[in-house]
DNA sequence: TGTACATCAGTGAACGCGCGTTCACTGATGTAC
DNA sequence: TGTACATCAGTGAACGCGCGTTCACTGATGTAC
């Protein structure tokens, strides 16, 4: 178990760069037992340390948690951003996006749920996520244009990538659902699942069938 | 404190539906002190009882929550089925149906909470919720149909329901956040901005404005 | 280049806490005769 | 109608647990002279 973190070799007293091997650790634990397992000791124990160590790196236990969710948001934030430069089309980019979004939350559940509930309980979303031009959130506007929304109506345009975000959210909690699992084989797998999920967005906004 | 559940007089030895009043408790709990408090002791103190009593009516804390959460899904789905009820017309019946939902979940955030986290432990939904005539699902449906859908594409209208479902659930828990409350101001309140975003949903699925 | 010393990043034991659950018990209720 | 007794629904004390955090400490590092 040890053997993880720095391959057999006995740690020197000082670890180099606790702060960074803390969060790991934090990850390690989400991946194999969930949210509902992540202590501060818990992530001391993972990370080979004393319990009381982590506080030369984190004010407390909240302080680690943001630095984890705050990974957690940028590695999310790299995976639309490829995503979207990766789309065929500029309305081809809109869905890629979703699914993007959609897979890292399903690739990463405990993480994802780490991230979603501190922002919850902060009742606000990461700033770097929300504003500045790389943003998540940008970038789904920008990309809303590209694909032919009303650039000259700002509420409009934000109302809309709101709309996109709460999608990606709500499905990113709910596809998991043993109720959808027909659903996935029927369309040939997860991803054609959430991407047909996307596509009947509009079905039910407008009330009209395509 | 004590006087809230049962004015002041002596309660009896036997207490008469202590099931009903440790949900109750509950509720209390999660309303004033939020999904982090509601331990099982918490409840038997909030319903003047000892930490022993409650497993007389639950096998453990687990079936007390999911007794909890079902009560929230059976409330939901009343405000669901008098929102469509009211609708004035068909077409109007989805996103009065969503802003029900979102509604719901605004007003009894930490019922909410506990709710879904039951479900995504288990990773499927009530089967009540989803099954049956009278169920939530099976009305989000058959109003998409009445609102125009198509009846003869049994898997398009399953994503749309789908897609409905995951717009309301995941407005639900970003609706909160600060970084919408100029939205809010500038629509004249929560109802405006909930429906406001339910109406945009198709704008980012198809890449077009309307 | 060598040494005194301040600073940094760890240790490990301990704190108090609230939790879920179990246990032997007891008071109240209801039923059989 | 009265009584013995089984059953039910509580009590309250105790269990072991893991948690977040603090504390006095110590080993390692780096800097001033």
């Amino acid at each position: 178990m040890r053997e993880t973190e720095s391959a057999a070799e006995a740690r020197p007293y000082h670890h180099g760069d606790l702060r960074r091997a803390l969060i790991d650790a934090a990850r390690r634990i989400l991946e194999t037992k969930g949210p509902a397992a992540l202590s501060l000791r818990a992530v001391a124990r993972e990370a080979g340390v004393s319990p009381a160590a982590p506080y030369h790196h984190f004010k407390d236990k909240g302080e680690l948690l943001d630095a984890v969710a705050d990974e957690g948001w940028r590695i999310l934030n790299e995976a639309m951003k490829a995503a979207g430069e990766n789309a065929p089309s500029p309305r081809a980019a809109m869905p890629s996006l979703g699914v993007a979004y959609v897979c890292f939350a399903r690739e990463h559940p405990a993480l994802y749920r780490v991230m979603y509930k501190r922002s919850r309980d902060k009742e606000a979303l990461p700033e770097h996520l929300h504003e500045g031009e790389d943003s998540a959130y940008c970038r789904t506007r920008d990309t809303l244009i590209a694909a032919g929304a009303d650039p000259s109506d700002p509420v409009g345009l934000e109302l809309a990538t709101i709309a996109a975000w709460c999608a990606a959210h709500g499905l990113a909690e709910i596809g998991g659902f043993q109720q959808f699992a027909h659903l996935k084989e029927a369309l040939g797998g997860e991803e054609a699942f959430f991407r047909g999920v996307f596509e009947h967005m509009g079905v039910f906004a407008r009330g009209l069938n395509d």
